[in-house]
DNA sequence: TAGTGGTCTAGACCACGGT
DNA sequence: CCGTGGTCTAGACCACTAA
């Protein structure tokens, strides 16, 4: 008889929804595919419509599923692995990336950027703002914030915006020697202007990529990158073609 | 008078209240005080307490707050840097790592795994379980599979389970030369299983860590370590200490 | 036992995308 | 315009912790 797993714990709908949703999308759908609508599907298994979110919206956090309003719910792809590895000792902008620069103005970094860029809080710094675009998909939207003090030779010119700014601040920024970085990677949510470029909702989760760059014992410029956590896999390597599942199998011992 | 925000697109309520309590949070409250609960809180800004429940999720999503049932909500500290730089060629195991040793047991592999380490889906392989601990705190719960044609000298050996193996199984990895290793980064939920050594609900965010193990050109060995995504940040490189904050500052342009 | 967060319900209305 | 997912409500009960 063995111990049958009393169900002295009940598992919530919600969980086990999750696990036959998952199971369904394994060997019933195709990548891209729509499903019913939250309603009938709440309908089908005889929840009410918010459980049924709750187990749509761990999915569409694996990874598994995609919602866009108005349109319906699909079947995701795997996850692109996007190579964000540091080995590379260059600054941002040099050679050609997968990075299109957009624009550049003056702001007042967040006060943890200050304090990694050791600035007096409330100094205003070049920020350049840039998107890095994948088989045709924005999948990360970064700001890139350089004291004034990092490109001295640019203090002159007047205009401090717009694209050919962005482009001039990064070239200034190659005159420099990089000594080295380091990287920080942890979950956090869009922010509105972040969401836009990364057509989600503000409040997404997203992978957070801090980077800080050093040159003569110095912070030079730091770039905070936010990158959609639903459809990317950060690898760091040689690894950018491997292919992680997101299924949720649970330990079989023999 | 200044363009005064249209509120042509109504911000949702939860996105509001987020940021008032984010603001409260900083000037307010202590790291480790306790917040008014949930019904308390809801009553005081006038919403349903789903509604403020939404707004709690997102900040503890953000690792600023951290909620325990039958206890209260917490303000969280900040988070706490885990280095997972990939810079020593080491195996796992060696030195005095960070990492607790707990069992071994003959598992086979989810698919995306076998995949990793090209065996046979359907074969066992050794599967040593291991926890992080950091600051007294579990941080991560990884599961380390080894196809036996790894580590050829334990086949004869026959029982298969129990910490004393899961050290056999490590020391006889080291003796094979290490060629390399890459690592990916990703979103995930937290199995029943990981959920329990963490010490969170199953379901939780997690920042799911996979390593590849590479001896003579092939895969020695794979690693999935799930990392808390509310309490750590993964550094790379020698920036354990620096502190990122979790705010959500918007850009202000000068 | 009292109080907390976690789950669940059955509704309602809104914002958006395509027709 | 209709159908979709997104937001919100006002309840209810459950699971857990600590006194």
């Amino acid at each position: 008889m063995g111990t049958t797993q009393l169900d002295s714990v009940p598992e919530p709908k919600y969980w086990h929804l999750k696990t036959v949703l998952g199971e369904a999308l394994d060997s019933d759908f195709a990548v891209g595919e729509i499903l019913p609508n939250e309603r009938d599907l709440a309908a089908r298994f005889g929840v009410a419509r918010a459980t049924l979110r709750q187990a749509l919206e761990q999915l569409e956090l694996e990874g598994r599923l995609q919602r866009r309003r108005g349109v319906g719910t699909t079947v995701a792809p795997p996850r692109m692995g996007v190579d964000v590895s540091t080995t590379e000792h260059t600054w941002p902008g040099a050679g050609e990336d997968a990075w299109r620069t957009v624009d550049c103005t003056m702001v007042v970094p967040p006060p943890a950027v200050a304090r990694l860029l050791d600035t007096d809080t409330g100094e205003e710094t070049y920020t350049v703002r840039r998107l890095r675009v994948t088989h045709g998909q924005s999948v990360a939207a970064e700001l890139l914030y350089i004291p004034a003090s990092s490109v001295p030779e640019l203090s002159a010119i007047d205009a401090p915006s717009g694209p050919a700014r962005a482009r001039a601040v990064l070239r200034e920024l190659q005159r420099l020697d990089l000594e080295g970085q380091d990287r920080a990677v942890e979950l956090g949510s869009a922010r509105v202007d972040d969401a836009k470029e990364l057509e989600r909702l503000p409040g997404a989760p997203v992978l957070v990529v801090t980077t800080r760059y050093f040159t003569e014992g110095r912070t030079a410029a730091v770039s905070v990158a936010t990158y959609r956590a639903d459809t990317c896999r950060l690898t760091f390597g040689d690894s950018g073609d491997l292919e992680i599942s997101h299924h949720n199998e649970e330990r079989r011992a023999s």
